[in-house]
RNA sequence: GCUGCCGUAGCUCAGGGGUAGAGCACUCCCUUGGUAAGGGAGAGGUCGGAAGUUCAAAUCUUCUCGGCAGCACCA
């Protein structure tokens, strides 16, 4: 080693299958790529100096663990998707002179640009800005990395009208350095790294629909114009996204919903469901299913008023916390006089409940209640009201009536580690029996509007927290994201296709047994107030049938199929050997269809699989005579035939409900 | 609520300043046929609503209501 004064000390990297190379001075990634060869020169994106991902132009200075990043490698697709929103701003800008650029992050399969501009774009002018991107891409611009001065980046990006830009970067922290990327004729402010060059792009991308999005995330703020794009490392790639985003939209509820005539949704009563037969019936089945979960987990069920009086939400303190997502309703005769108000200025009013807690905690009052009747766990089937804003609607999944599966445990501090372990318990289990074995958790903390002392705050999260770490379940913390009366556990499962509903969730709660008063005598003798935890697992029933149509595609499982089977002949000379089986079944409890229509046996499949109805039995001649059917199952082409008997037994035996 | 797009028969969609179209579904007739659409005939909308421009509006303009996507909010 040669350590000559004037000469740069050598620089060895050593690369991901241990050899390592030495070079007489600082070396870039380009030239480490173009040492080891052509074809690796031409494939490099980036590279990896002891686990940070470096531009490849930016030099090595030390000895380093190397690794040259590929589109290959999975992490490529983050390069890749930043450098194609620069690019799209890149194009936007040369485009719309005039138009402001303010951030531009990576998202799930892709990435969004937020542009200010006087007018929004339409989806028109994504095809435009494709174009110009192809073509930036053509121009294969390199792509080079600057080190700024901070003061100096706020006054250039002041003065070529960047304003957005220069906020954001006078609020970066002091110890970050700027860095500025310069792309051909066009720079941004960007912590990097990225691609050596525009050409590597390739051009498996799309730019998807535009949006508004409020600056920062405020509706305070200006609304900018959004627009998403999804990018891949290769064509396929993007194909592939493409045909699952298509499979997706084949999932919607909505659209299943009306396909199997289950529910509609109507102006007249925006946010609130018509459930049809078939939709009511599944509805029952899950309703069904959870009281009975939650009368073996000695929870006693109870029903409470719909409209209650101001004051006494005053009192529970939801009139200031969340009287704006209220319905509230004049208690007074509607004036029937031509030209008078319908109901006067000063009338009394009501509201329609918004959440059943504070009605429990008036079932729990009555009576005294002692130590030894506690834990006493009150679940109701409570429809309440919520008045969203209208933009919020969307289907099943965000209503303005809700029946939740809700339930209180009025407890002991000593006792809300068990009830929230058991309460864990009992969610697991009915989401396994419905199909949802995978789940997460999250603490969510106290948020800024909220009802309760810091205290008490304290008490509450760490009790959720040693809960959590008794009954051994991993989660993560959600700062900020707690209801108003206390923090809250939140568990988001996973569907079928990889997305996550926030359905259960268990709060704990010091504030309202407070507020409205509640209390229990305890061991000594003198009154003590009980803690509440709020919990419910599938939220609301509304949301999780959407949430289970589209996680199943509509083809539910037995024992909640609307219409178990159908019974269908080959003509009409089996109508009453159908009529025999369609008995049979219907005897054993099961929810069974005739169709004796004029039709062939290939249109009736046809139109009963499209319905998702799970089981078709076909009867003709040959069944007739040995008392069989021939059973086909949805999803499948084969037919076996079977004795009446067998299938009756079989099918009634599979569509019972689980049990836990 | 905010931004953009959309609003034609039960559903999916075409059309576009001169008195509404297709496929499926529906009704009737023929057909009685073995596992994802047999054939024929018929009925059904005044084009989300209101106002305006025009000799004439579903078609253009404005307002309004609703839907969709995203944002904000949230179960």
């Amino acid at each position: 080693m040669s350590d000559t004064a004037g000469n740069p000390s050598p620089v060895n990297l050593r690369l991901p299958d241990g050899s390592v190379r030495t070079f007489d001075g600082p070396v870039t990634g380009t030239t480490l790529a173009e040492d080891i060869g052509p074809g690796l020169l031409k494939a490099a994106l980036a590279i990896y100096v002891d686990g940070e991902l470096w531009d490849l132009s930016r030099p090595i200075e030390k000895d380093s663990d190397v690794a040259i990043l590929t589109k290959k490698d999975e992490a490529a697709l983050d390069l890749l998707r930043h450098d194609c929103a620069h690019v799209m701003a890149e194009a936007v800008q040369e485009l719309f002179p005039g138009t402001q650029v303010t951030i531009g992050p990576n998202i799930e399969d892709g990435f969004f640009y937020d542009f200010a501009r006087d007018k929004p774009f339409t989806e028109d002018d994504l095809e435009v800005i494709e174009k110009k991107m192809h073509e930036i891409i053509g121009r294969d611009e390199a792509i080079e990395r600057e080190v700024w001065d901070r003061n100096e980046a706020i006054d250039y990006f002041k003065k070529i009208g960047e304003h957005y830009k220069a906020e954001i970067i006078a609020d970066l922290p002091d110890t970050e350095t700027i860095t500025v990327y310069r792309q051909g004729e066009w720079l941004d402010l960007c912590r990097g790294p990225h691609l050596p060059s525009t050409g590597k792009l390739g051009d498996a991308f799309k730019l998807m629909k535009v949006a508004g999005a409020y600056w920062r995330g405020d509706s305070k703020n200006e609304m900018l114009t959004r627009i998403y794009g999804t990018c891949w490392a290769d064509k396929k790639q993007l194909k592939a996204y493409l045909h699952r985003l298509e499979e997706a939209a084949k999932r919607d509820h909505r659209k299943l919903g009306r396909e199997m005539d289950l529910f509609h949704l109507q102006e007249e009563a925006q946010g609130s469901v018509f459930w049809h037969p078939q939709g009511y019936t599944v509805w029952l089945q899950l309703e069904n299913y959870i009281r009975n979960r939650l009368k073996d987990a000695g929870y006693q069920e109870i029903k409470t008023p719909q409209l209650l009086d101001s004051k006494f939400w005053e009192q529970s303190g939801h009139w200031e916390k969340f009287r704006e997502n209220m319905f509230v309703v004049p208690d007074e005769v509607p004036s029937t006089d031509e030209g008078a108000p319908i109901v006067s200025a000063d009338a009394r009013l009501m509201a329609l409940k918004p959440m059943n807690c504070p009605a429990h905690v008036q079932v729990f009052k009555q009576g005294i209640k002692s130590y030894r009747d506690l834990p006493i766990r009150f679940a109701e089937f409570g429809c309440c009201h919520r008045n969203e804003a209208h933009g919020a609607l969307h289907g099943l999944m965000r209503v303005r009536q809700m029946t939740q599966d809700d339930a209180h445990i009025f407890c002991r501090e000593d006792q809300i580690t068990s009830e929230s372990v058991a309460f864990c318990d009992l969610l697991s289990s009915i989401y396994r029996d419905l199909g949802f074995p995978d789940f997460k958790v999250l603490l969510a903390t106290r948020p800024d509007v909220r009802a309760g002392t810091d205290e008490v705050w304290d008490r509450a999260e760490k009790g959720l927290e040693e809960a959590l770490n008794t009954a051994g379940i991993e989660f993560d913390y959600a700062p900020g994201e707690g209801a108003f009366y206390g923090p809250k556990l939140e568990f988001h499962l996973s569907d079928a296709i990889g997305r996550t509903w926030q359905c259960g969730t268990l709060q704990l709660d010091f504030v309202l047994p407070e507020r409205l008063d509640a209390t229990y005598i305890g061991e000594d003798g003198s009154k003590h107030r009980p803690v509440m935890l709020h919990r419910a697992v599938l939220g609301t029933l509304e949301r999780f049938l959407g949430i289970m149509i589209e996680h199943y595609a509509g083809r539910l499982p037995l024992w909640l199929a609307p219409t178990q089977v159908v019974v269908a002949t080959i003509t009409q000379s089996f109508d009453a050997y159908a009529q025999k089986v369609v008995d049979q079944l219907e005897a054993k409890g099961m929810r069974v269809k005739i169709d004796l229509r004029n039709e062939k046996i290939n249109y009736k499949v046809r139109e009963h699989s499209h319905a998702k109805v799970p089981v078709i039995l076909v009867v003709g001649q040959r069944e007739m005579e040995q008392n069989q059917v021939s059973v086909r199952r949805l999803g499948s082409k084969d037919q076996t035939v079977v004795d009446l008997d067998t299938i009756v037994t079989e099918l009634s035996t599979e569509a019972k409900m689980p049990q836990g």
